[in-house]
DNA sequence: GCGCTTCTCTGACAAATGTCATAGAGAAAG
DNA sequence: CTTTCTCTATGACATTTGTCAGAGAAGCGC
């Protein structure tokens, strides 16, 4: 028997995809989590053979906590199991360690046999996005220029970004500007989205 | 046995939330959907006794799915299922004609009783989303004053705006103005991320 | 060490954004 | 029939945002 962690922080997708693993007779699920966090100590105590992870939780998310999973628990594979098949996120999970990433819009099928081939050692990648990960090339943006993008994402003045990060006004206007020139954008809004959209964020 | 229909775009989330109501003894999904549209043809086709849609669709949303089942297949019962419970999202359901509205973080189980209780003829809502619904007032936004920030979300500027929606800048201007005064909101930005989370997009 | 990037800051300037007053036309409500 | 709302528009104004040039300090790689 396949030992299956399942980390999702929707409730009834989370139960939802319990039940779909359950349909294998090969693959048990012998523990959920909600949250990055939760699923770092599930596995730890646990000791499953495959970790499956969402990205987008609270409190930690999928790729932080991969990176954790790693650290503590070598002998648990990690399959991230995502919305958003962003480029970005691909490396970052790579770098992190996992063995597997899925997009939820693939069959669901195509969870089962990822699981099977991740545990005979395999790595699993929708080839489509190893590609776009690949021709996308690294992230541009420096560490700062992520931090004042972010805190730009939701509204945020010049003024509120400059206090939050304890800059100066002038600082932030220049870390947003060439956010905007490396990401190709004409303002901080294009500049969020496009950021969003390579997982750049 | 309860024959149900199940409209998601996401196909994992689809198939998993499949197999979960296929545990259930009296419960028979008899077809899938990725897209409104798809949804609208296959209830009109097969006519189950219950609709599962989700709200985030391509083509078509659920909620104008909804308005279309009911009108054209009256007998078939509406049940919205959705990542986002946002107030204004409940109150366009329950005006397309929903007799359900479930968040996609409430417990699996709820799913099937949800179903079974709706073919009783009861509404089922969640109680928190409904005083929040009904606590939030309806949507202050005029046509306009949406079209305006839904365009202007993606960072498109003043004169794009313009453009695509075939009016003066000035006139933009004030629309989107207006609207940022609405939402108690300070730029353009923080409008649409409130009425985002309204529901009100 | 030298070059590179990053982080931080300033000052000046042009362009975009947000506000306000005002106003006419049409539709809906009373 | 009057009021109210929405849609449309203009002009003027203050503020915010984005760009550019320049500059010092810290760290990294070779």
């Amino acid at each position: 028997m396949i030992r299956v962690i399942l980390a999702e922080d929707q409730a009834m997708v989370r139960g939802a995809l319990a039940s779909l693993l359950d349909l294998e007779p090969d693959i048990e699920v012998v523990g959920e989590a909600a949250t990055g966090e939760e699923a770092v100590a599930v596995v730890e105590r646990l000791e499953p053979d495959v970790a499956l992870l969402d990205i987008e939780m609270p409190v930690l998310d999928g790729i932080a906590a991969a990176a954790r999973i790693r650290a503590r628990t070598p002998g648990c594979r990690v399959v991230i199991l995502t919305t958003f098949g962003r480029p970005g996120y691909l490396r970052q999970a790579m770098e992190a360690g996992a063995y597997g990433f899925l997009v939820k819009d693939s069959p669901a099928r195509e969870l089962a046999v990822a699981i099977r081939r991740v545990l005979g050692g395999e790595r699993v990648i929708d080839p489509g996005l190893a590609a776009a990960a690949l021709s996308a090339g690294p992230n541009p943006l420096s560490r700062r220029e992520r931090d004042v993008l972010v805190a730009a994402a939701d509204g945020s003045t010049i003024v509120d970004i400059a206090r939050a990060l304890h800059l100066s006004e002038g600082t932030v206007r220049n870390y947003l500007s060439s956010a905007i020139q490396k990401t190709g954008a004409r303002n901080r809004i294009e500049a969020v989205q496009r950021s969003r959209l390579q997982g750049w964020l």
